[in-house]
DNA sequence: CGCAGGATCGGCT
DNA sequence: GCCGATCCTGCGC
């Protein structure tokens, strides 16, 4: 199986060893791009967190999109500077965390391996198992503390966190989960191989 | 394991 | 009214 060529982004060298912390010039791009660049990725909120195993463009052309239709006063954040955080309630009952990138567009964060503050993750879940900590955005969003609360704050200040590795990641592309319009768009990225997916990718054929 | 139904809310047809 | 960038439970095979 062969993998598309990935290239190699420029993160400002303002972290320490092998992992760097993102500033907004990472997000000011397409989203597509910035998805793919964020796997790999580690986020936390006050320290709970993990790895970003999962997520989903969105843009303002999308029909998908909630900024598809312009500004309102629920997609308001949507339209902010890269690197915004933009909070939904989806389907009335759970949210779901995105990172603005270009304004009007945006990265769905849908899986997250949990690595650091697990039982806190177990206790506001009530569940144990690993896998299914924070498989899924709705999920994430419980397992992290995530609300309409974070809605509008920048990504690059407290309570968040988020670094990601020099080296890019093995990754994976696929159809985009739960839409009904412009399903064919392949906008939904994952680390290959990780156990931590809220649905496994398809696999490809060469 | 797959599928149906319910919870519950804002925005739009 | 209706539908969604979801998740959990219960039922049937």
């Amino acid at each position: 199986m062969k993998q598309p060529p990935r290239r190699v982004w420029r993160r400002k060298l303002t972290g320490k060893g092998n992992s760097v912390r993102l500033t907004a010039d990472f997000f000011a791009r397409p989203a597509a791009e910035v998805a793919a660049a964020l796997i790999g990725a580690t986020l936390t909120v006050e320290g709970v967190g993990g790895r970003i195993v999962e997520t989903e463009a969105y843009d303002p052309s999308d029909p998908a999109s909630h900024s598809f239709n312009g500004p309102t006063p629920r997609n308001d954040a949507m339209f902010g500077a890269p690197g915004t955080v933009y909070v939904y309630r989806s389907y009335g009952i759970h949210w779901c965390l995105n990172f603005v990138c270009l304004p009007g567009s945006a990265v769905l964060i849908r899986a997250i391996e949990p690595l650091a503050g697990l039982e806190i993750m177990v206790e506001r879940r009530s569940l144990s198992d690993p896998r299914l900590l924070c498989a899924g955005p709705g999920r994430l969003c419980q397992a992290l503390g995530i609300d309409l609360s974070h809605n509008g704050r920048s990504l690059f200040a407290f309570p968040f966190d988020i670094t990601a590795p020099l080296e890019a990641s093995e990754i994976a592309v696929g159809e985009r989960i739960g839409i009904s319009r412009n399903r064919d768009a392949p906008w939904r990225f994952g680390l290959l191989g990780s156990r931590y997916l809220s649905k496994p990718f398809r696999a490809r054929r060469d």
